[in-house]
DNA sequence: TTGAAAGCGCTACCAT
DNA sequence: ATGGTAGCGCTTTCAA
């Protein structure tokens, strides 16, 4: 910057003022502040300026995968959900950390918090990590959390109602007359168990003979259509399945495949996110839809909000049911 | 860090010394510096390190999306790179910058990097960009890119190669009695216009009567299936199907089947990358395995070693081709 | 409207 | 082995 102020035979507050569009500076001084700037390819080093301002004009989005037995980040959901996040994030002109956080999970969010590193974070699901942010949920504001609403959790979260779309998607099944229904998916993980709630709400108040029955599974595919084939295989009776995510409904569906059986002539399956490839799968897949780009703009809107020292309460988006083939809808149209 | 220094009674220097592991200090004063900053949840502020560093200790990850007319993510591929990536940077003490670039895609390079706001630059595919990659890398050092090897390129790539995976596929179904095999996909991008020339180049050796037959595809799902569908109906004459991509091979198997013909009995496909839907589509999908895991260990050891200036040839991993059933191979064992 | 100077929090050099 | 001090590049207050 000082190499800018010589040439334009200014001083580097000039400059700066120039650099950030002050109105005090003359509008001629300006204009070739800014032009023998731009010819240098000269560029604000925001280091130097985060420190001065002290803040850093990024946000961190972590994604904890403490329920994951597998490295990769697997469900796609939450990677088309990192995909709005950047748009929006980068919109506003801030910056995107990306953190993901692996077993074993110690202290992950005070040191992030305490590294300064970003103005805000963004945690993409709860995984097994309520009681880390229910920590530091008093103490640092700044906290925006995608997932599910638990009772008398003290951060702010944005998600869609998971037990009313688990009933959408259970109720939708019993009205197409299926009463052996499963629920497949690992409960330790609040959105699920949410949606597990909703299920057996929905089973609560089905017609006699409609039957519960809980299988715990992690959200992995492999893990998953192990699972279901283990339930075939000890000659599980059920006529279908709702499952924890998209990604274990697209599992359940081939595992159930390949033992011969059909979806949805013998099992009908509904899935819960509506990622890219439900519609893509094969049948396609019934589905309950979490409006992501919707979700992401909240996040960042209440983050944003609450880095400017504004108290912002959870949010809690509608579900919709995408009703595709998977369930067997339009076998009935007939 | 003054709080720190005045509550264990020495200078600062000292404190900055200790905390750095810096043999210098006396051990029991080291300790005891140590232990009062844990007590008070005291973290090195990142910003004002980097300022008198003069480095980051982060990189950047660009993901350019020239070729997507989607906003999203589209591709699995490039994400779980994302993850693997993810994994390797923060095991060497760094910050990952996650960057998105849609179109208009101006002068995106050069203000990334005179930004100064990371170490190094990661590129994953190189879109529609070889020209600002070009433009670039004589002058700024520790960029490397994931993608095809081009011609005289002067930026650093790891990748496959992908001439020779696509001539694997090839070969593979003409070695299956294949004859009228179709390429699917958007030769604009650098990765897929060489496995284009491979798939060329193993017809120009094929038996004669087999015919090559290029279509061009958007690398979305959605625009993908509607490409082969419309050359399904159009009366377009094959028997097998070479993909650009998994997403590609995944769509046109949807649309080969909604149509009402079988895969692998009427139309065989193969597709490229081995994303994890691969293995769970239906059928199975043959297709050519690029290793990501392997592939981000090379990309962040290549870049950290052009941080510390050193100049670095590209790396070509080898393709594999990985047989399932999509191709039918298991029709000819019988 | 512009300049001068202080200071964000840290590290490294030069003393001692 | 420790302390003092300068300075990374910027913004902002105060003075002119």
């Amino acid at each position: 910057m000082s190499d800018i102020a010589r040439l334009a035979g200014v001083h580097t507050s000039t400059v700066s003022r120039a650099l950030a569009g002050s109105p005090l500076v003359e509008k001629s001084v300006r204009e070739k502040i800014v032009k023998i700037a731009r010819s240098h390819g000269y560029k604000v080093n925001p280091t130097a300026r985060s420190l001065r301002l002290g803040r850093t004009q990024s946000v961190s989005v972590v994604i904890p995968l403490g329920h994951e037995v597998t490295q990769p980040l697997s469900d796609p959901f939450f990677v088309q959900m990192l995909g709005y996040l950047a748009d929006d994030i980068t919109q506003r002109g801030y910056g995107l950390f990306l953190q993901k956080v692996l077993p074993p999970m110690q202290d992950w969010l005070t040191d992030l918090i305490g590294s300064k590193r970003s103005d805000g974070i963004i945690v993409i699901g709860q995984s097994t990590e309520h009681k880390a942010l229910e920590a530091v949920a008093n103490q640092y504001k700044p906290l925006v959390v995608w997932g599910g609403q638990i009772d008398h959790q003290s951060y702010c979260t944005v998600g869609t109602d998971n037990i009313g779309g688990a009933r959408l998607a259970t109720d939708h099944l019993l009205g197409l007359g299926r009463r052996k229904i499963v629920f497949l998916g690992d409960t330790k993980v609040p959105e699920i168990r949410l949606r597990y709630r909703g299920y057996t709400q929905a089973l609560d108040h089905a017609p006699k003979g409609a039957k519960k029955r809980n299988i715990r599974t992690h959200m992995t595919a492999d893990l998953a259509f192990d699972a279901m084939r283990k339930l075939i295989s000890e000659g599980g009776d059920f006529d279908a399945v709702v499952a924890g995510t998209d990604v274990i409904a697209v599992s359940a569906i081939r595992a159930i495949t390949a033992t011969g059986l059909k979806v949805p002539e013998d099992v009908a399956v509904v899935g819960y996110d509506d990622i890219g490839l439900a519609a893509h799968s094969n049948p396609p897949l019934t589905t309950v839809r979490q409006d992501l780009e919707k979700g992401a703009k909240h996040l960042v809107d209440l983050l944003f909000r609450r880095m400017e020292g504004e108290e912002t309460e959870s949010v809690n988006m509608a579900p919709e049911l995408i009703i595709r083939e998977s369930c067997g809808a339009h076998l009935h149209r007939r």
